[in-house]
This record gives structure tokens, sequence and C-alpha cells, in this order.
DNA sequence: TTGAAAGCGCTAACAA
DNA sequence: TTGTTAGCGCTTTCAA
């Protein structure tokens, strides 16, 4: 380590004690105005700061939060991370990033963070379909919150956006434009976004009394490869959906592109729906017509969890839902006979 | 803190002293087979794991390496963090995460990362044009890693791509696919990227005996918006240029998306080409042809640079040029009688 | 090889 | 109010 400046120096050098000037230090003195003048001269020529790891090992905290997410690079967790880390900095914490790839190993190798106090609680994302072992590793600690996707049966808080609610407005927007043939194209059915994501879509079915057919149903992955796969499948029924409701915006861009190598235009051909409404959205031909369920304010909203847990460890978990919006832009065209709502 | 054992425990349990089980743990003794099995007995009996305060306190080192970012929901920037986190993670470095906001103060904030010790070296991207003020701060540490755009005068090492030939092989492609007046819409011109970029642009230019035409330069912000600003003022050019070589993709996006609105298509009327190939280039229509630059591929190399840096102080600052690459895709079009290259 | 003990730099309980 | 000092939990020097 190159030697800084210690405290001890700073307290002789101002002609204090250690525990004065880490009282001042701490606003849990007000010294008199002399003083603290000769004090703060004494740091700044020295140029003290206080060093991070004696301080958090003296108090016991790391005034750090981790994050963890599958990957970065995915617009969806980059949003979140981009809200977690400003509500984290401005309760003067720092964010400590974990890619988990979606491999166990890796994500449970994160958890070590907070043996170590490397961090006060933890932020954790997985889209991976768990067999247990991650709930079981996950329920040995206190301050976790879990973002974005369930992981069924661990005790932590959680945040999720309102799913149900989201796909039941999208799919409402579709009958309402007069589509009658829905297909829906969602991630792993094991994952709880992709069950209440087909549960708003079958209300909203059942409200305009149309029968739910199992065989426009189809699960995958919440990616663009696997939109270009379902757009192939959903092409050659017959007769062909009228409309797609995605799982998600990677999903509904993959259709698009699907589809338009196939030959079918979007809206012209079918209507597609997304959700997220990640930036690309609004970027592809044609702009996708999508539920917005905010990255940012799921990640903001999970840092005040977390930070009401760690201070009031007896607080029962909650479960949180942001809230979701339909954002009208390109995707989706009128059909048939009915007006447009 | 959730007080956990300590190693003064593990000790007592199994029967030895502090500083052996410390010893042990470092790998700096080997044990006789089966005291060792006590002492990995007695850690798994109490669930010890160390402290990492304590143990960075002691050994004056973080094992943590901060990422300074103008924010993280660009898709470049989140790329280039996770080509660092794989890097940091695979050296067993944790990595921080900052988010500049493309604000000087917040910046330097970041920096007493360094003088606390939170970190032991830091990858700093900022792209904005600087007065001296963040040099100069930057100037005071040592184990800075400068990543994407220079901050000039800087002593840090640096990791760039090679905007020159970048610049160089896309204008000259769009040369040999029969384009004659090519425009230039790129980033602020104080920026070291847009300067190279733009040295490029005129060297193919020369290389092909075309006249420089400064009135086809434009410079303002590497983003969507400015794209689309720039699509309005080259639209309304005589004669208009037949293809744009745009300094950033977001910039490309929002050229195409501005040449559209004004009954324009690209690449029927003019042609494109982007400049760091980020995944949304790929999503637009048409699909960009661009400059691909890896952003993971940076990031990876910057830690390895900082790595490199911190474990040996001596080492003269590098400067690196990761390569560039033409992706040809669908924004730029044959004209004229030339045939393709 | 192993143990004892002195730090690492700061905070906080206890005294004065 | 201010100073003194005992930790925080680990590493590492120095003895044994």
């Amino acid at each position: 380590m190159s030697k800084g400046p210690t405290i001890s120096d700073v307290a002789t050098l101002a002609g204090l004690s250690k525990g004065a000037v880490s009282r001042y230090l701490n606003n849990k003195l007000v010294l008199p105005a002399e003083t603290a003048a000769r004090l703060e001269a004494a740091i700044q020529t020295l140029g003290f700061r206080r060093n991070h790891f004696a301080q958090r090992l003296s108090q016991g905290k790391s005034e750090t939060i981790g994050l963890v997410v599958p990957e970065i690079s995915d617009q969806f967790f980059a949003e979140l991370a981009e809200g977690a880390e400003l509500e984290a900095a401005s309760a003067n914490y720092g964010l400590i990033l974990g890619i988990g790839r979606n491999d166990v190993s890796r994500e449970i190798d994160f958890l070590r963070w907070l043996d170590t106090h490397m961090v006060d609680g933890l932020l954790f994302v997985s889209n991976r379909p768990d067999d247990g072992q991650l709930r079981d590793h996950l329920n040995r600690y206190r301050n976790i919150v879990i973002l974005d996707e369930d992981i069924p049966g661990s005790h932590a808080s959680k945040v999720f956006c309102d799913n149900v609610q989201g796909a039941l407005y999208g799919v409402r927007h579709l009958i309402s434009t007069g589509h009658r043939r829905i297909a829906h194209v969602s991630g792993p059915s094991a994952l709880m976004s992709a069950g209440e994501r087909l549960a708003g879509y079958r209300q909203a079915l059942e409200d305009a009394n149309l029968l739910f057919d199992p065989t426009l149903l189809l699960n995958g992955r919440y990616s663009r490869d696997y939109g270009r796969q379902a757009a192939i499948a959903l092409s050659a029924m017959h007769p062909r959906p009228d409309a797609v409701f995605a799982g998600s915006d990677y999903i509904a861009i993959g259709l698009i592109e699907g589809f338009l190598d196939l030959g079918l235009t979007v809206p012209g051909d079918l209507s597609i729906l997304g959700f997220d409404d990640i930036a690309p959205a609004d970027m592809v031909t044609p702009r996708l017509t999508t539920i917005r369920q905010n990255a940012q304010t799921m990640g903001r909203e999970g840092v005040r969890q977390l930070l009401a847990t760690m201070s009031h460890p007896a607080r029962p978990a909650m479960e949180i839902r942001t809230p979701i919006a339909l954002v009208r832009r390109g995707s989706v065209r009128h059909r048939g006979r009915n007006p447009p709502i």
C-alpha cells in the first residue's frame, strides 16, 4: 500500500487526539471554529483521506451493495443497473457488480460477498429456472432482494413488474384493435414472469369470450433467436395467427425479423406486441408496440427495499410490483370492423 | 455486523494458532494431512469465512478495481463493462461500478476510491471534452487506465480502438461502392475519437483523389438525436450527399430515422456507414453497415493493462489500439458504374 | 515448522 | 468536551 497519512498524523499536526479527529470527521463532534479550521488545514496539508478498510473493519459494515445480473450487455439489465447505481450512490453506497452468466456456481459464489462482509446487501437477478439449489443457498442469508424474476421458495423481499396486468393490458389492446387469433410466444414456462404473462393473456382472452388455444402458445427463451424460430413455427399454422403477444422485446424483435424473412410483414400480415420496452424497441421497423416496464425504476426500488431491510432487520419480506404501461407504436394495426379504442 | 466466527475460533477449535490458520489459508504453509483435515473440519463446522476488510486492511490492498463510465445503459459501455467484469473476475478481482454522467465533479469523486484504498486501480471512461480539470486530477494518481476516449495530457495507460484505420476502411468501402459525395457526421470535434475518425475520412478521400468539402462535415454529439438533426441539415444540401459516414452507430440510427421522416430511403437515396457495431446496429432497418470495434475486448484489455500496471509500477504508460473491422450489412448500396469490390 | 504478538488505520467505549 | 485505549479480524515478523 502506498502509505498515505493516517488519522494520527493529522491529529498530531492539529494538536488533537485521534479520537477527536475521528469524531469530527463523522460529524459526532462540533469543534470550536478555530480548532476546526486548524484541523481542516492539517487535513489539507497532509492530503489525508480515511482508509476505507480500516473504517469498515472498525464499523463492521461495508457501505457497499452488490448487484448480480445474468449479463450486463442485455439492455434490460443494463438499465436496471443504471437505476441501482443511481439510487445506491445517492445513499452513499457503492455498487459492486457481479455477472452470473446463468451459472449456478457463479451465482452462489457471489453470495460469499455477504459472508466476507464485502457487501452489506445483495440485489439478485437470475432468470434461469432454479432446481432449488440457488433457493437453498439464498435462504441462508439475510439482506438480499430479488429482482425481476422470482426464485421460488426464497424468503427475500422481491421486486417484480406487474406481469399479469401488463399482459392483460397488452392483449386487451390487441383484441380491441380487432385481433382474434392471438398467439403468445414467451420465455421458459418454468419462470414466474412467463407464467404470469400467460395468466394475463388468458384472462384477456376470457374477458373477451375468446377461446384459449394451446397450440398458439409457444415457450422458449426470452431471446431474439427464439423469436426467429417461433416466427417459422407460427407462419406454418393454418389459419395463421393475426397477432402475436411476445413475452419480451427481444422475442418480438426476432419475430419481426423472422416473419420478414418469410415474406410476411408486420403489422401488415400480423401485429406484434412486445414486453419490456428496452431501448431497441424504439429503433426497429416497425417500432414496437410494447408493455413498458421500467428497468431503471426496478433497480432503484430494489435498492430502496434493500436499504430498508438492512436498517430494519425485523421488517417482513415485501413483494413489490412496479407499474407497467402500454406504449403504442407501430407494430400493431387495427383489423376488421371494430373501430380502434 | 452479524458476527461470524473469527480465525481465532477456528484456531482454538482446531488446536492451532491464528498464525498457522492464516498461513494455511494463504497457501503459505503445508500442514500434515491429519492436521489439515482437522482444520478443514473446524472451518466447516463453524462456517468460517475470512472478513474481507480485516484481510484487506492487513494486506493493504483491496483486490477490487473500479470502472467509471458515463452511463451504463448505453449499449457500448454496457458491453465494455461486461468484458471488464469477465477479465477482472478471472483474476479474482471485484469490479465496482461508477457512473460519471459526464459530470466532472462526479468523475472526480470516483478518484477518491483510490485515496481511500477502496480500489487498487481504476478503469476510466469519459466522453466529454475536458478543460484540463479532469486531467489535472487524474495525473495525481497511479493505477489508472483510460479507455475509449482520450483525456488529453493524462499520463495513464490508454486503450482505444484504431479510429483512423476504422474510418479509412469504412470510407474506402463507400468510395469503392461508387459514392462520391460523402458526408461525415460525427461527435464533438474536441474529442480524440472524432478527430481521428475525421483524419481517416480525409485520408480515404485523398487516396481516391476526392476533394475534402468542409460543408459536408458536421460535428455534434454521438447520439441518435443528433443523427436526426443532421439528417435534416444534410437533406437540404444541393447536391445532396450520396453517402454519410456516421461517427457512431447511434448517430447512424438517428440519421436513418431522420431521412425516413423526410421521405428519403436508406440505402436507396443515400448510403450510411456507422461506427462501433453495438447490438442495435443489427436490429434496425436497414441493418447497419458499420465499423466494428469490440467494446468487450476493450474492457478486457483495459483490465489486463491495469493489472500489469499495478504489479509493475515502473512499467511505462502504454497506448494500446484494439483492432477494428468492416461489417457489411444493408445500409450501403453500390452506386454508379464501378463494380463493387 | 509453529506460536506469540505487533501492527494495519479507524471507531467507540470509557475516563478524565 | 476531549483524550486514552481497547478492540475490529487478519497478516506477518520475530522468536522459539
